[in-house]
DNA sequence: GTCTATAAACTGATAGAC
DNA sequence: GTCTATCAGTTTATAGAC
């Protein structure tokens, strides 16, 4: 990849989290990179070659991070917890990406060239249950709670604090991993028990 | 509101849900009324006046319905409860409208016609951070829960179910409610105490 | 009230000069 | 590798016949 590629891909990728894939248009992508639309196409072939760039590289490394994150020990709290960190890290880190997976993927889903992000969701979804089940399977959650379901709340949550966590503002990721975690695993009631 | 009006708002509410509000062509929504996109100029005047109509009549009916609950009686938990179990109801009610306003809104607020939809968010948190309060003051809650912080997190995981949530599906969404609020009121970690 | 026809602007993408 | 120029198609919206 070429420095110049770099930089049309940064360009595309601020645009299409902005605004949304769609609704960014190749000659704004060419305006923030310092190009005309038409040379943008010495570099790429077509628009959707760029979104298929950004994702392709963003899910390729997420599902790298969790088989890393699968192969460390702990109990299952302790596991959903550092899966609760991680998740949120991405906020500060992906915040562009993650906001072009949540507005347009199920857009660009319809496209074969796109399958690939199901899967994706899929492989996420099956590192976050497996902690789950083995935390029921320990006794460590309660056998009511459906680890599907139970992972949907947890990402649907995190994934949506994207749309006004602000980094550096008031609370960072970290802290509101934490806080999130606390609530999930112990709610918010006070117990009368110790 | 003639019958000819209904039946253009409901396909174009449809459609905007299904694609989003820029995606969604003035001869999209004519073709499932039945109608040229031309003639569809003769009862609406432009395709945001679509728009306005769909979520400003969505806007007043649940703040008109919040209002109405914040004059119940109920401890805090049960009165949380019963947020969890309407704002899931919305999702059987209002799932299109909810989906322009999550797929839409941050766009369509940049104009100013659509400003209410700033006091509306508002609105609602209102009356969810109140009763959280309420149930920090009476010791229901935990002191170290930040009202704002856990609206927001039970919103954006309420919210984030419109995406996978089937009517009459495996779970219903009162179902749902129920599960959710157990997760964030009490947990899902086992506890040694009764 | 719905149609046909079209204006005016914008879209992704291409061709060829430099 | 970037430019100018442009194609072909689409968009919202309008004008006027019926």
């Amino acid at each position: 990849m070429t420095v110049r590629k770099s930089e049309i891909l940064a360009a595309a990728k601020e645009m299409f989290a902005e605004q949304g894939v769609s609704r960014t248009t190749v000659r704004q992508i060419g305006a923030r990179a310092g190009i005309l639309s038409g040379s943008l196409y010495h570099h790429y072939e077509s628009k959707l070659d760029l979104v298929d760039e950004i994702l392709g590289e963003f899910c390729a490394e997420i599902l790298d991070d969790y088989r890393r994150m699968a192969a460390e020990e702990g109990d299952a709290p302790t596991r959903f917890r550092g899966l609760m960190q991680y998740a949120f890290s991405l906020l500060d880190r992906h915040s562009a990406a993650l906001a072009i997976m949540l507005h347009d993927s199920a857009d660009l889903v319809k496209e074969e060239r796109f399958a690939y992000l199901v899967a994706f969701n899929q492989g996420v979804e099956d590192h976050w249950t497996e902690v789950v089940r083995d935390g029921i399977a320990q006794g460590a959650f309660r056998a009511s709670v459906d680890p599907e379901i139970f992972y949907r709340h947890a990402r649907d949550a995190i994934l949506g604090a994207r749309r006004w966590y602000v980094p550096g503002g008031r609370k960072s990721s970290a802290e509101l991993a934490d806080d999130y975690a606390d609530t999930l695993l112990l709610g918010v009631t006070v117990r009368d028990c110790p």
